[in-house]
DNA sequence: GCATGATCATGC
DNA sequence: GCATGATCATGC
């Protein structure tokens, strides 16, 4: 079989791959290379990969476009509401190799080798279709501007020192910015030999967060003029040397003339209403001192996917309120699993938290700090989540009524040292539909909950730690 | 004084 | 109009 392109010649290979976009499998091929196989996951890559390039599927350690340097990868895109492509997951990019990372250094590793350059294919997911339909949207090479990569390398040195330290198993994806480490494996019970351990530890894999692909594709989107790159700010300016620098410490330094002043001298030096009641001007304060425009995202932060959180501390350095998250939807608990359930996703995220305290009558910027949660507490959100989800699935909401005639509910029962759930909606009648009635009243929804960590929680996992 | 339930203010 | 982060209210 001939090939149109020239395998020594990465604009070649670049050129002939440009040709996919706006077509499917199907449309450039007969349909007589169906089988049965189609449904496999990671089956359209392996499609692309055979019948387009005539490359046998191979999970070599060196680059499919080995003159050039340059990897092959396919990745499904979704739609957002405003008809802009987003990814629909983390972009994989090889299982880590626990016994050799110790021994490797970026340049040289195995990750490097494989990924500085890759030939992306993103194709529009749709449930309904199968592989061979699936429409090819963006495709181009991507390499990596010097802050990416500054970043990037930091993020592998960290995975490489976890392991050297003989954490392996202690490692999870919030810990690094763009370049995480994903859990890799029928489940996580996929169990692997660490070099400096006998603890077994969870095996995973290189990834680009969902974020930072969200980034490639709106960066190759506007080449291609697909669509605009909406502009975010950049907390990077040319001047920071990130080769020396971590974005933790880039953060820090910007906060650091403010740290320990009044909140309303913080807000008078930038500029700002502190008297304004918007609960979202701790988000304003946090812009205008990382020296970001308001009401624009965060670009470093965005691709790191970073959860942002102010938080107020009282008298004994407890904090006035839990932290909440976004209402779940009961449907979900009948739907998922731990793995893939949103809340999972929400809470292994990395955190930057600004804390704000009461001091006599004053407010005072405390401190800012980073934050991922441990493995072992995730393992605590994670039977929270469970427990909640076998009482959704068995259709017990409420208790009998209690002596004042009240409805009680079981989710107040659940709290561990790390979570609990509370309500969390516009009022009580804001509410989402329960997958089973409720068995004590035939309820059929219920006010929107959502899961909280514990003020004590906060004071010694997070604040104290910061 | 905390746990629990309820609700606010805004931006998208 | 709703989702979300932040905050208020109350009873034990």
């Amino acid at each position: 079989m001939t090939f149109y392109y020239d395998i020594k010649n990465k604009e070649s290979i670049i050129s002939y791959a440009k040709n996919l976009e706006g077509k499917s499998i199907s449309e450039k091929f007969k349909v007589g290379e169906l089988n049965q196989k189609y449904e496999a996951k990671g089956y359209f890559g392996q499609l692309v990969e055979r019948i387009y390039f005539g490359i046998q599927n191979n999970s070599r350690p060196e680059p499919d476009f080995l003159d050039v340097g340059m990897e092959l990868k396919t990745s499904p895109l979704k739609m957002n509401g405003k008809n802009r492509f987003l990814s629909k997951e983390r972009l994989v990019l090889g299982i880590i190799n626990y016994p050799d990372l110790p021994n490797q250094e970026f340049e040289s590793s195995d990750f490097w080798r494989k990924n500085s350059s890759l030939l992306l294919i993103f194709y529009l997911y749709e449930k309904e279709k199968i592989p061979f339909d699936f429409i090819i949207k963006i495709v181009g090479e991507w390499g990596f501007a010097s802050d990416d990569f500054e970043i990037i390398k930091k993020d592998w040195l960290h995975i490489k020192n976890m392991v050297n330290e003989g954490r392996a198993h202690e490692l999870s994806e919030g810990q690094t910015y763009y370049l995480g480490a994903c859990t890799k494996g029928a489940n996580s019970k996929s169990l692997r030999e660490q070099p400096k351990s006998k603890v077994m530890a969870m095996q995973r894999a290189f990834s680009f967060k969902q974020g930072y692909v969200n980034h490639i594709i709106a960066s190759l989107a506007a080449r291609s003029g697909i669509n605009d790159y909406s502009k975010y700010g950049k907390l990077i300016d040319k001047s920071e040397d990130l080769k020396s620098l971590s974005i933790d410490e880039i953060v820090k330094n910007r906060f650091s003339p403010y740290i320990g002043k009044n909140v309303r001298d913080v807000f008078n030096l930038l500029g700002l209403d502190y008297e304004s009641s918007s609960k979202s001007k701790w988000s304003q304060m946090t812009n205008a001192i990382l020296k970001v425009e308001l009401g624009k995202g965060i670009e470093e932060f965005e691709k790191a996917e970073i959860t942002i959180r102010t938080v107020r501390i009282g008298k004994n350095n407890y904090p006035k309120e839990a932290i909440s998250f976004p209402a779940f939807k009961y449907q979900e608990f009948a739907d998922s699993e731990w793995d893939d359930s949103t809340y999972s996703s929400q809470i292994e995220k990395r955190f930057m938290f600004v804390f704000i305290k009461h001091v006599g009558n004053d407010l005072i910027l405390n401190s800012v700090g980073f934050w991922s949660m441990p493995i072992s507490d995730l393992e605590e959100c994670r039977q929270v989540w469970d427990k909640i989800k076998n009482l959704v699935v068995l259709g017990k909401v409420f208790k009998e009524l209690d002596s004042n005639g009240r409805r009680v509910t079981y989710f107040s029962d659940i709290r561990s040292n790390v979570a609990h759930v509370r309500p969390h909606g516009r009022d009580a009648e804001d509410c989402y539909p329960l997958p089973v009635p409720d068995v004590a009243t035939g309820a059929t929804s219920y006010t929107k909950h959502s899961f909280w960590l514990n003020k004590e929680y906060v004071r010694e996992s997070i604040f104290n730690r910061i």
